[in-house]
DNA sequence: CCTTAATCGTGGGTAAAAGTGGCAAAAAGT
DNA sequence: ACTTTTTGCCACTTTTACCCACGATTAAGG
């Protein structure tokens, strides 16, 4: 569905247009409407269809409550997130209390990741890409840190 | 379906032609849609028909999403993936973001890997073919090194 | 062997589309 | 009712993609 990477420029507002391509895709699957969040795990937020959303909002309600992590990651991933529209320009409205987790300013890079996009900070994206190059081109070369699914990976 | 490697100059736009004898077969099995990204483990691009790279892309978001390492490859090569369409003169035109990753400048290699193929800049291919070269044959020579589905490779 | 024609690679120019920013109107809150 | 914030619209600028023409190389035929 999603995929590839947009360098976007956030407005005085903290509007970001999302990118052409994707446009007809988004009213088509969710009519526009979409959620975003905090990603737990890096510095970045993650904007998903609202269909797509349900899905991961059932599976951490579905976890044991004495999931402590499990409760953690519902309780600030799942209560900061935030329903959105597109508006009629193509257009939406990254909220205020969101931009400083991800240290949103001017330049944005929107990221595709297949079921959901991700929204980097231009200098966030870059350092994590750096990081990427220098530590775990290693990481796929020595099999030991590798999971299985990942490692029977076929390509 | 793709083998064998041709050397290809990438003109100022960035441009490369695709070389003539895999232009009717991308038109048949793809309609010369291509999705291009960076290749995690080595300094060079992969160029995949669109059908072939869905399946790719389909095997990574079924990765669990605490796969730290799987997410780094989703991130990442799924996140720098771009579609691409064969222009009227057979070529096509490589993302500048990913040139910098593959060092591209004039003179590339286009690598056939059977699926896909691989884009090289000439003084990386020439360093990795010569590097493997010293190294590799002596990996081969030396059972422990090796997978079991390696091990059981018959020719 | 030379000449001619056709195909393939290369470069550039133009037109259309997409992103960006500004402005105005509407809505909400004080 | 007035001020402030938000939303929608429009216009400009930049980038990208498509198209055409020229040049080189190869193959075929005289």
């Amino acid at each position: 569905m999603f995929r590839g990477s947009d360098p976007i420029n956030m407005d005085a507002k903290g509007r970001m247009a999302i990118p052409t391509r994707y446009r007809a895709l988004l009213e088509e699957v969710c009519s526009s409407e979409l959620v975003i969040t905090i990603d737990m795990k890096s510095p970045c937020l993650t904007l998903s269809p609202l269909p797509e959303w349900k899905k991961f909002e059932q599976k951490v309600a579905a976890l044991p409550a004495m999931d402590d992590l499990g409760e953690m990651l519902s309780r600030f991933v799942v209560g900061q997130a935030k329903d959105l529209q597109v508006d009629g320009s193509g257009r939406i409205l990254i909220p205020t209390e969101l931009r400083g987790y991800a240290s949103l300013d001017k330049k944005l890079v929107l990221v595709g990741r297949t079921q959901r996009l991700e929204i980097w900070s231009e200098a966030n994206w870059n350092a994590e890409r750096e990081k990427s190059q220098a530590n775990y081109r290693e990481m796929l070369l020595e099999k030991e840190s590798m999971s299985d699914a990942l490692k029977n990976l076929s390509w």
